[in-house]
DNA sequence: CATAAATATTCTCTTTTAGTTATATTTCTG
DNA sequence: CAGAAATATAACTAAAAGAGAATATTTATG
């Protein structure tokens, strides 16, 4: 799974979005989430999958811990769009290059 | 169909990539993409929906263009992550913010 | 006006996705 | 060591996604 499928389904930017504050374990997921705790899980395996997430074992707890490398590559893709609604130089340079 | 479920499939990002360049026909499109005319047809429609890109009619024809304000939505989600892997200094702050 | 060109739409099929319930696994605790 | 707690996996289901073939629609052209 591709950082960009990833992204796509909201549970698991939410998933991403609590994990931005720090390291938490799957169970403050699943409170926070509206879904039921395998449900969580999957996400959770597939954020993993797509490196955008890792887990270290606690006793029982698995602490989740954001890996944020793994959204380079949307950053990468979504960079050369980034100018085109930066300011209006930039428009400039758009319409410029439009059509060559 | 979110902008971000719209670019989670790579047909439609490699369009999204050629109208960078400014306008361009459906068929062309079709050329560039390994696909059939259909299934560029609907990616286009899909893409049309999340506010992607815009149509106009020529003759036969039908212009695409990229319309990049739609990609905003997802350049805000992403703007929060983007310090994680910015420099030291950024390293150090997600540091501290961490487990708060 | 008949045909061609460019594109969209419909139908059908297959695969994938996201969700649930039930069950297994691992670790902690009395 | 028995039961509880935390999480993962399995099995199943329903809905959605993506693709192609066939067809429709619209506009241009001889």
């Amino acid at each position: 799974m591709t950082p960009f499928e990833a992204v796509a389904e909201p549970s698991r930017r939410a998933i991403l979005d609590i994990l931005r504050a720090g390291e938490r374990p799957a169970g403050d997921l699943v409170a926070a989430l509206a879904l039921s705790q395998p449900g969580v899980s999957k996400h959770l395996k597939l954020l993993r999958e797509a490196g955008l997430v890792s887990v270290r074992a606690d006793g029982q707890r698995r602490l989740y811990r954001l890996q944020p490398q793994g959204l380079k590559e949307l950053e990468a893709w979504l960079a050369p769009y980034r100018h085109f609604w930066a300011d209006r130089l930039a428009a400039l340079g758009d319409h410029l290059e439009r059509d060559q």
